[in-house]
RNA sequence: GGGCCGUUAGCUCAAGUGGUAGAGCACCGGGCUUUUAACCCGUUGGUUGAAGGUUCGAGUCCUUCACGGCCCA
């Protein structure tokens, strides 16, 4: 926004803004309007941790003391009595700080221009510490300047903002309004963190791979589509970083690892968003089992370090369990054992699986082999029973493109998924590192591509040029960050752990 | 994509079976020099998500659309 619409488009604003604007502008006359001078020199939890212990601090030794503090924040409350009033400010640090003012202890004039000022305008105050009758700290000021002139009125204190679209849409005013938001966000930070800081001691390296691909590969999705106008070519967002960092184990970065953004263009719901974060890791001389043992050891890690002690989670009514050795099972078995009245020999017979398929509703598809059946019947069946935390192996190489095959049952790979909560958390597997094995595979996604299967990958030449020049025996892992992030902070949604979730544009006036 | 629910003042919510749209907070004015959702007095604030339809009359009933929430695929 520049200086274009000062005046004129402001017939749909209500009152409240109109007056708020109109004591900015009174403001304006009287000169600098939106300073940037003041400089604080204490954050309100920082005062709090110092000085709010009243035992150690009672009003008769901060009296004598006169410990001086700055501080600048948003007024978030105001109780004005007379001659004096209180106000609460909140700043960065996330916590609010009580300002007592007094007219005579204020510089003239400063009190009654005060007492125009709105819950939502930002101010700095000076002053030395007090405590009030009831035994609040708060800042005695003896100097206190507008800084910012807020024109939108705040939600009401009480009841705050709850309306979920405008929490989503406007997050700026859902942080001020719901300060438990702004801890999810601090968690997810954290998470991440303690999962770099995880990987970076055992000696993996952080890397950045393209988003923008000639070919979308690393994954069955659907991508976006954008054009590079100077070259005149179509790019897709990238549904997977996967063959660019086993490219890197090729060349040498036998531990690598990327933390960011995957597109894909599917649905959006509460557990979907299009863009999403996702960590992945390579490491050479691993198997799948290895992963297995990494992942646990992370996700205590993650736990421990966010506070958990025992490694117990609550998540929407559950209570996850990340301290027992996680259980670990084939496809195979966990079919078997949530579907009594099902027999071993029957998941490896196509026109069996049909039956069940049928049976269960699952809509089929005339190409599928017994993998993708299989793997259709767990998801229907299976899936959302799997609530302490559960790594899947025994993934059908059908559905499998790019896992290396078991030594002893080349129908399945060696890879697993980890589940938690009903959801999928982690996808890894040994990866496959025969060029010709992985040149059939992606022919025969070729095949279903061909078929009509819009998520099935292309051939990707360069990478089978790559796997050509030897890739180390090699385990690599995909972990979804939000959805570890919404079980580390009990979030329902996905929407509840990204800042600006995707949503739809607001109608045009 | 389908089903159900929602959208009313800046915010949070009310308004039998259709009959002049209200409250609390916020705001504005007045009072109050230790308040805690401060308090007391007095005001103000609306294209009821959008567009059509039925009706003497629609926030309410019908149709379509937009956005959101929950569930399902």
């Amino acid at each position: 926004m520049t200086d274009q619409n000062n005046n004129d488009d402001h017939h749909d604003e209500n009152r409240l803004i109109a007056e708020r604007r109109g004591k900015l502008s009174a403001l304006r006359e009287q000169g600098q309007v939106f300073p940037n001078t003041f400089k604080p020199d204490h954050t309100a939890a920082r005062l709090l941790a110092e000085y709010g212990d009243d035992q150690a601090w009672p009003q008769d030794r901060l009296e004598s003391d006169k410990v001086p503090a700055s501080v600048a924040g948003r007024i978030i409350s105001r109780r004005i009595m007379g001659k004096a009033a209180f106000v609460h400010v909140r700043d960065r640090s996330g916590a609010q700080i009580q300002l007592y003012l007094r007219r005579d202890d204020l510089p003239e004039g400063v009190y009654q221009a005060f007492k125009h000022w709105d819950v939502g305008d930002i101010v700095g105050a000076s002053g030395v510490l007090m405590r009030t009758k009831t035994g609040e700290l708060s800042v005695h000021a003896d100097r206190l300047e507008l800084l910012v002139k807020s024109l939108r009125p705040l939600p009401e204190k009480w009841h705050g903002l709850t309306d979920q679209e405008t929490r989503y849409r406007q997050r700026y005013v859902d942080l001020i309004a719901n300060p438990d938001v702004r801890d999810v966000f601090v968690t997810r930070a954290r998470l991440v963190r303690i999962v770099r800081e995880f990987l970076e001691a055992r000696e993996f390296l952080e890397v950045e791979t393209p988003m923008m691909h000639h070919l979308p590969g690393g994954a069955a999705a659907r991508p976006f589509k954008t054009h590079h106008n100077a070259l005149g070519i179509d790019l897709f967002l990238r549904v997977a970083p996967e063959l660019f960092l086993k490219r890197l184990v090729v060349g040498g970065l036998e531990r690598v690892y990327e933390i960011n953004r995957n597109f894909r263009n599917e649905g959006v719901s509460t557990r979907h968003n299009p863009e999403f974060t996702m960590l992945e890791f390579y490491w050479a001389y691993a198997d799948y089992n290895d992963l297995m043992d990494l992942t646990e050891a992370m996700l205590r890690e993650i736990a421990r370090e966010l506070g958990h002690d025992g490694g117990r989670v609550d998540y929407q009514g559950e209570s996850i369990d990340f301290g027992p050795e996680f259980a670990r099972q084939s496809v195979e078995e966990a079919v078997l054992a949530f579907n009594p009245d099902l027999e071993a020999a029957q998941l490896r017979d196509p026109a069996a699986l049909r039956e069940i398929c049928k049976r269960l509703e699952i809509h089929t598809e005339s190409g599928w082999g017994w993998g993708k059946l299989l793997l259709e019947v767990f998801e229907k069946t299976v899936e959302e029973k799997l609530v302490q935390p559960t790594f899947i192996t025994g993934y059908p190489t059908e559905v499998s493109p790019l896992s290396r095959r078991n030594d002893d049952d080349p129908e399945i790979t060696d890879r697993f998924e980890l589940f938690i909560a009903g959801r999928e958390i982690a996808n890894g597997f040994s990866e496959l590192n025969d060029p010709e094995d992985q040149a059939e595979r992606f022919r025969a996604q070729v095949a279903s591509r061909d078929a009509g299967d819009q998520e099935a990958m292309h051939f990707d030449a360069d990478y089978i040029r790559a796997l050509e020049y030897g890739m180390p025996p090699t385990g690599g892992e995909g972990i979804g960050i939000d959805r570890l992030v919404m079980l580390f902070t009990d979030s329902a949604s996905i929407r509840d752990v990204l800042l600006f979730p995707y949503l739809k544009p607001e109608a045009a006036e």
